[in-house]
RNA sequence: GGAGUGGUAGUUCAGCUGGUUAGAAUACAUGCCUGUCACGCAUGGGGUCGCGGGUUCGAGUCCCGUCCAUUCCGCCA
């Protein structure tokens, strides 16, 4: 070992003691007749001091020191005479005896300070600079702490950590596939996988009974500030259980995570049905940090000869509490957000409950005072409060109004990021009409059940098929989901026919999970949490980027190693990859 | 595929209705300073204003195109 000690450790006490540190030039304090260097490592921050008494070469050495070199220094371990609180080491400092410089250093890009001044792109050209900070380290430790609870709580629980393959087959459904060529196929693809979905069903056919892993996925999909083309799930299967079994012992995995990372306990998580859902937040994934609730408002509006309404599938209004000073200008601003194409609102209409208890609506000319009266107390509205009102389609007013939702939350400062509201939502709808191939899609996976009671439906009303499928939601944020799955092979091969697969296709594509379901496949369903999202919830980030190591930017680009690239003709003609301009 | 925002010193940014030599902070360099810890003080170096074209007597600023970054919509079973 180069060093007898590391730069956090060292206290009152440890004084008089020689120790040996290595680490990196945090930044120096030349005074003159005395110089101070800040030294750092992982675990922390010593201040180093040399002084008239410090060997003359040795303080010319020190001089020489600039940030981020790599140094090894030995001396005694001192109090200091001015103290620094702030510092876990403050009480002490080393007064040096010898420097040994192990590497050198260039002047970094950007400071290495828990406040740097470097932007996005630039850390990420320099990531293991980046890495270096407090804050990033701290999201990697966490993130660390929380892979190391996940195995202890699910093996304590009989789980077992089981890798499946990375190489495999492109399949039509669902996200796009990246691919591999096959040297030795020529003219044939891998793909890597979206999820080990089948693989972990068929070890639930081999009688593994709990599996889980902490595995890395993959979609070709376009990004977004919590997507990663590669990303990480905790991806689990149990035999033998029901929905209820699978919501228990993984909203007990959820608490264990936030009791021991973050040393928070959680009540039991609220279940809400995804219709319930949709109604009240108009989102599948309602954050429940804060009320307001949706107010349908049909029986209020209707027949009063106000078009918008009169013509509206829908009209809902949520109560901006204490918003009723909002300026006609503030409220123009909104509306005019609402109007954006990114959500479509073609108006905003509200109305103000007024400090002197009258009410104003931007639709007096159509509603009286009896009608506003009525409206707020829908909304138990009380004075100083603002009610805002949509109205059109169903579902594209509910999707509005989620949007105006957060928005107000996120100003009335409801979105408190150390505050955590979980929720299951369940009962998802087993199918989904897609405009664009003109069939119904799977909502969450093929391998999905239907609900027992609901499989006649499959055929006079396919869209109001509910599933055995469920989702964790952490403050808006989907965490994880997951169903009780088909084991049944006359099921599955009904729902590839819902899905518009002929059976050969079905067989060609599943038949092997197909066949396996004929050698006595046990009930079975699991789960799947995106490990990213929720270290960047226990982390306080938006982002999913800052508790991944080496994340790609929004291209789907490593700018640090530059990839993807090119590859040389050589490659290309050994894959029997032709190319074509 | 679409919409928004941004690109000016190593870095983060300011730069108005187009007008002298493009600024600030910080970083960096040099000097001074014996208790700093956001040390202080003084001095200094540092710019293809993303790239290409256009308008104009004159463009960092206006227009067109393009590239890059970022956020969102589509997409993500």
């Amino acid at each position: 070992m180069l060093r007898t000690h590391t730069c956090g450790e060292l206290n009152i006490s440890n004084l008089g003691q020689s120790v040996t540190l290595c680490g990196w030039v945090q930044k120096s304090r030349d005074l003159g007749g005395t110089t101070f260097i800040d030294m750092r490592d992982r675990y922390g921050l010593t201040q180093l001091v040399l002084n008239s008494d410090t060997d003359a070469t040795l303080r010319e050495t020190a001089r020489g020191l600039t940030r981020e070199y790599v140094i090894r220094v030995t001396g005694t371990v001192l109090e200091r005479t001015s103290k620094n609180a702030k510092m876990a080491t403050g009480d002490i400092e080393i007064s040096v005896e010898a420097i040994e410089i192990l590497n050198e250093s260039k002047i970094p890009p950007f400071l290495i300070e828990d406040e740097t001044d470097g932007g996005e792109e630039l850390r990420a050209k320099y990531r293991y600079l980046d890495l270096r900070r407090n804050p990033i380290r701290n999201n990697m430790i966490m993130r660390h702490k929380l892979a190391q609870e996940v195995r202890r709580y699910l093996s304590d629980l009989d789980f077992i950590e089981v890798e499946t393959p990375v190489l495999i087959k492109s399949t039509p459904e669902g996200a796009r596939d990246f691919v591999v060529p096959s040297r030795m196929n020529p003219g044939e693809f891998y793909a890597l996988p979206q999820s080990p979905q089948t693989f972990k069903q068929l070890l639930m056919v081999s009688g593994f009974d709990r599996y889980f892993q902490i595995v890395k996925c993959f979609r070709d999909e376009d990004l977004r500030a919590d997507r990663q083309p590669e990303f990480t799930q905790i991806d689990c299967e149990m035999s033998f259980i029901t929905q209820e079994d699978i919501l228990n012992v993984f909203e007990g995995m959820t608490r264990h995570l936030f009791n021991h990372v973050k040393g928070i306990n959680l009540n039991n998580f609220p279940r809400m049905d995804y219709a319930d859902a949709m109604r009240l937040y108009g989102s599948d994934k309602p954050d429940l940090r804060f009320g307001i609730e949706f107010v349908e408002m049909n029986d209020l509006v209707k027949g009063k000869n106000f078009g918008v309404f009169d013509n509206a599938e829908l009209v809902i209004g949520i109560n901006a509490k204490g918003c009723a000073e909002y300026t006609r200008k503030q409220l123009d601003e909104l509306t005019d957000w609402l109007k954006r194409p990114q959500i479509g609102a073609t108006g905003l209409i509200y109305c103000r409950y007024q400090a002197d208890g009258t009410l104003k609506s931007s639709v007096d000319k159509f509603y009286g005072e009896d009608d506003l009266t009525n409206w707020a107390a829908a909304f138990n509205a009380e004075p100083g409060d603002l009610i805002l009102i949509l109205a059109g389609q169903t579902d594209k007013v509910r999707k509005q109004m989620n949007e105006l939702r957060l928005e107000i939350g996120g100003r009335l400062g409801l979105r408190d990021k150390n505050k955590f509201a979980p929720l299951w939502v369940v009962d998802f709808p087993l199918l989904e009409w897609d405009e664009e191939s003109g069939r119904y899609h799977a909502m969450h996976h093929p391998f999905t059940s239907p609900k027992p009671e609901d499989i006649a439906l499959l055929d006079t009303d396919p869209g109001a098929v509910r599933a055995n499928a469920y989702d964790l939601v952490i403050n808006g944020t989907e965490i994880g989901g997951g169903s009780i799955r088909i084991h049944d092979r006359k099921l599955q091969s009904l729902m590839f026919k819902h899905l518009g697969f002929s059976p050969e296709e079905a067989q060609k594509q599943f038949g092997f999970l197909m066949d396996a379901f004929e050698f006595g496949a046990p009930p079975h369903g699991g789960i799947a949490f995106g490990f990213d999202r929720l270290s960047s919830i226990f982390a306080g980030l938006d982002s999913i980027r800052d508790v991944i190591a080496f994340p790609k930017n929004n291209s789907g680009r490593d700018v640090m190693i530059d990839s993807p690239s090119t590859i040389a003709d050589a490659q290309m003609n050994e894959l029997k990859i032709k190319t074509t301009v």
